[in-house]
DNA sequence: TTGTAGGCGTTATCAT
DNA sequence: ATGATAACGCCTACAA
């Protein structure tokens, strides 16, 4: 593969010369910027970027780490990323943080091996300290769905909790009072946080809230058809189901299914979404939307505007937003 | 950000010999490899993997390029080549060829510049002569989802008629004669062999294809939704259709709920589906699968393969799979 | 406007 | 077992 030695050569200029074409830096004349272009083009010299991160000791590139690249979560999250650092001409790099807090210390590690300049961090087990210790290092940094003090600046964060007190609330206002809850994995902050606004709902309408009403799941498909399941056999007579988010959704419809328990007629519900897989399941369901493309933009437009070192205007805190569709009925 | 100097310096040794403990190389006495260890730890030392490939001149990446990251089946197929290199212990550099030729090529070129030392390329838009002047440059590439002649060997490859043929044979089976058909874009290949599946198997069974039964779209839920309504209202009498992809059959299925026909009571579907989406909907639907997954992690294997200089095995034909749902009703 | 030379952080080849 | 030293491909003062 050529260099721009050979380059030099063939265009009869010194490295230097080129190196100013390339980069259209400095005074040239009109004559050698040609030669060298054609030198450029009849080689087909394309410049090594590990050479000119090395001489630069810069390197342009953003950092993502995701938890997984598996569903259309995280390929949404991931692809508004990618084109806003399109956008600015940056490079992206993205690593996955699976589910281990230790994991998630090397994806942020192996990105700082390669010199990223910046970081969007999408983290669910790193504590709120190790967060903190970040800011230590000169890496600017965003964090995407998290909310830390002392990190307030860099913190996208949606109102979770308010996100499922909307839900219930609309549950309740249609008559419901005997409503399911299937809870994703409280151990992580989100999750809770959408459980407690069920609770919260609740107990704001004088609703009592039992605990066999409550099943919990790993946000998946599988498990939603379990803890609809077990919700169901201890409450028969439920009216109505809050999800905490679509694909247990759609683990839940798998049981209704099954059991041919009809919806809304038999049984109400209203879900999380944030990927619109609440719309293709019949009857379409009612939800409360996670604006997960949205918050990766702003995250985006925010780490990119850090790297290019202008200061944070203050990150917008997105706000829940129901969407009615047919998952719900009045109840009388 | 600590250098290797540094770590020599304060080792009290060459930055040769810290070389050496790094990457295990040569011999070197227990003490010094403590002593070189030591420092490295204090500085917090990370060796700098642009300076790495520069020296060595070999990067150990590997190049992908898909359309884009967006939606389900993108991020399968990306997390199962990120996977499979993880393990290699390669890395991976993502690019998007987006909608055309050019920047197929650009993404390509992209890779190409990172310095990849392969390449799995999932492209739509370039020509196969493109593809095949690939063969010239010394990067060894795998196509995946595309055959092209003079490089079987690099291809991993799905039969879209046949399953095409499937999908339409079951309906036949089923006493189905009026069979509407939801094609995908016929300019790219592999539309056009899901669709000449249906063409294939009505000739076969000798019942007439007529064009009114036919819509093209994009794909994509809308288009679905669009063709539909085109060959319904041409077509009141159908009773069944066959979709070209799973979104594209999301987009049926909006339309039908709409005009409150009923499947499979009213019509029944059959569908393409590589992700699952088809199980979300209600009634389930039968579907040939398109099994993206472990094409793709086939692609990365034999990539792999190559990379480590290895000589590639034949590569396997993936052969279609009927799943039987509830959206197909006997015709009597 | 252009060339010279040093440096970016490594590895690799010789010596020692 | 270890140390000089020369690459690797590029950029950037500084000089001319």
């Amino acid at each position: 593969m050529a260099s721009i030695s050979d380059v030099a050569a063939l265009a009869g200029v010194s490295r230097a010369t080129v190196s100013r074409v390339l980069n259209e830096t400095g005074q040239i004349s009109k004559c050698t910027k040609i030669r060298v272009n054609q030198a450029v083009e009849k080689l087909n010299y394309r410049p090594n970027p590990f050479a000119r991160s090395l001489a630069t000791s810069s390197t342009n590139t953003a950092g993502l780490v995701v938890t997984s690249y598996r569903g259309s979560f995280f390929s949404e999250l991931l692809a508004e990323v990618q084109e806003e650092m399109d956008r600015q001409g940056k490079f992206l790099l993205i690593s996955r943080g699976k589910r281990s807090r230790k994991s998630e210390l090397q994806a942020i590690q192996k990105l700082m091996d390669m010199r990223c300049e910046g970081l969007i961090l999408h983290t669910r087990n790193l504590h709120d300290e190790e967060l903190l210790e970040l800011k230590n290092e000169k890496t600017p940094f965003i964090l995407l769905d998290r909310k830390i003090n002392g990190l307030e600046d860099r913190c996208v964060v949606f109102e979770h909790e308010e996100a499922g007190r909307l839900a219930v609330n609309h549950l309740l206002q249609h008559g419901h009072r005997k409503i399911g809850c299937i809870a994703g994995p409280r151990h992580r902050l989100t999750a809770r946080l959408r459980f407690q606004g069920y609770e919260m709902a609740l107990k704001e309408s004088g609703v009592e809230c039992n605990e066999s009403l409550i099943a919990e799941a790993d946000y998946d498909r599988q498990g939603g058809y379990r803890a609809m399941s077990e919700i169901l056999s201890k409450n028969p007579d439920i009216t109505a189901v809050y999800s905490c988010s679509e694909e247990m959704c759609a683990g839940a419809f798998d049981l209704l299914r099954e059991l041919n328990i009809k919806v809304p007629e038999d049984i109400s519900i209203v879900s999380f979404d944030s990927v619109n897989l609440c719309t293709v399941m019949t009857p379409g369901v009612t939800t409360v939307h996670f604006p997960i493309k949205e918050m990766a933009a702003c995250a985006a437009k925010a780490l990119s505007s850090l790297m290019d070192g202008h200061t944070l205007s203050t990150l917008k805190t997105f706000k829940p937003e129901l969407r009615q569709r047919e998952s719900v009925r009045v109840l009388n």
